[in-house]
DNA sequence: TCCATGACGAACC
DNA sequence: CGGTTCGCCATGG
């Protein structure tokens, strides 16, 4: 049992269409303050996972994909699947909307 | 063991 | 308002 095992059981509980900032996923995780570890699992998983890592974005709600393993457009095209709207600007996709979803629930 | 590095975040210039 | 610095936790050299 690895912390990647944690940190992918908590994001498996993000339901379909909904985003959870990195911040989010750590504090439900346990560390309030391991976001960046977070960042750091999900650049780990491989590309044919089952963990809906797309619906995590940080809290800008820029997607900042940086897994050479991934397409570069993979996360947007799952965001766009589950019924989100991508926005270009010029430093980044950004879901658009301002929901958050919440582990406490 | 110390140092550097991150799909981050919040506090500071 | 934007770029920089520091804190965060875990890993790897």
């Amino acid at each position: 049992m690895s912390i990647f095992d944690e940190i992918y059981a908590v994001v498996s509980t993000i339901p379909k269409g909904s985003v959870a900032s990195y911040g989010q996923v750590a504090a439900a995780w346990g560390k309030p303050r391991g976001a960046q570890v977070v960042g750091w699992a999900m650049g780990a998983l491989p590309p044919d996972t089952n963990v809906p890592w797309a619906r995590v974005i940080n809290k800008q709600r820029r997607l900042s994909i940086v897994n050479p393993r991934l397409a570069p457009q993979e996360q947007a095209m799952r965001l766009v699947a589950e019924g989100r709207e991508i926005v270009e600007k010029s430093d980044g996709l950004y879901v658009s909307g301002e929901d958050w979803y919440s582990f406490s629930e």
